[in-house]
DNA sequence: TAGATTGTTAATCGATTAACAATC
DNA sequence: TAGATTGTTAATCGATTAACAATC
């Protein structure tokens, strides 16, 4: 069928930030499909949907070997799986939130693990006003002290730092555990991490500030 | 002195994105460098801070005319307070956000908006259990149902979107009452509103997946 | 088969890096 | 003045777009 063909694909590592980048963006705009029941689309009419060139998407696809069939189009349904494979959504990663504060109860009580793959293990504070809270009927916010004592026993894969004083402290605890990634939210550098994992760093006020950078443009 | 060269700056248009994106991490390195009582830096010594090249930083600075002076660097403080200027943040903004639940409650009691110059004036939701709570001494959320007469006595400059259906059911209202520019953190494209005004997206979902990628690239 | 649309190569465009003269 | 470091031009690199042959 043409449709399989990730033998072909590229050795990964060559893969540009650029298109790595834009693979959430295809995951959503192929949901957004999916639910319309539109089963199948070309090149051109996800580029309308994407805000980007027809060109630049099969380009993209390339990258991991073409998902298409010549004279058809792209299977919606094989592309959102494929590109949800590529990401990782299937390796059932998990994690823990250091913070229980500010965004920190807010994402540990959101679908956005679970519709992403990523299995949330625990979530961790030093305060006492926190310390004991249940977030669902799975979790309750545990004492920061008892962080290495939980990583012996249950291999994460994820660290999401909500509070830079609570990271600062326990980082090597983590790094030392074998931690894979960091989502970074603390709105900080973490300059004591090398580079040998991986860090997205969510810099909200930064887009706020270009928002305004942008608005202010406008004006003049 | 050389230091005040804003008058030598070029048509502010011709500014490419990847340098405006870029602003926001200089005022954050910036601001880290005044914490410590440095007053002087050199672009090979930002670069080290900004994990970037002093050719880049030069460049950088020189689309607004070049902040530094030659044989001396730059100072700090004079960088730190012509960037803000560049991304608006004297311009006193104004917001409004529009759902309360979720990331809604967090945004309006959080120094995010007061420290980048963003005057948040209200919150919006529908429902009950949120109309009427206190934010804080000066804001209460009010009902979605009185926006319109809100915006009426109010100017706004900037909506934060928190939730996507009350989104859906007031974005008219909001650019008929010329608001200048969206937040985003809905996690849905806005096909609605066409590009006239500037939008920030904010897709958290997002940067876990490329997390995930990431991941999955360094155990492969 | 003819039409459509991909996969892929080649051309263009833009952004980053290097180099160096200007100057504090 | 000599040393340092910027401002700015030129060279390189990478990403996007265009074009078209392959093929469903």
């Amino acid at each position: 069928m043409g449709l399989d063909s990730f033998s072909k694909s590229k050795r990964s590592d060559e893969i540009s930030n650029a298109v790595i980048n834009r693979l959430p963006k295809y995951y959503r705009c192929l949901r957004e499909l999916l639910n319309n029941d539109i089963l199948r689309v070309s090149s051109k009419e996800l580029a309308g949907l994407m805000r980007t060139t027809a060109s630049q998407i099969r380009q993209d696809f390339n990258c991991f070997g073409g998902f298409g069939q010549q004279g058809y189009g792209y299977s919606v349904k094989t592309l959102y799986t494929k590109i949800g494979m590529i990401l990782g959504i299937t390796d059932n990663y998990s994690a823990v939130i250091i913070g229980a504060g500010g965004i920190g109860m807010i994402l540990a009580d959101n679908p956005v693990f679970t519709k992403r793959g990523v299995i949330l293990r625990g979530v961790f504070d030093k305060l006492k006003k926190y310390i004991g809270k249940e977030i669902n009927s799975e979790l309750t916010v545990r004492s920061i002290k008892d962080l290495e004592q939980f990583l012996l026993t249950t291999k994460i894969d994820i660290a999401v730092f909500v509070d830079y004083e609570l990271t600062k402290s326990c980082v090597d605890i983590l790094l030392r555990n074998k931690i894979k990634g960091i989502w970074n939210f603390t709105g900080h550098e973490l300059r004591d991490v090398d580079d040998t994992i991986p860090i997205e760093n969510m810099y909200i006020e930064d887009t706020l500030m270009t928002l305004c950078y942008q608005i202010k443009q406008k004006e003049e």
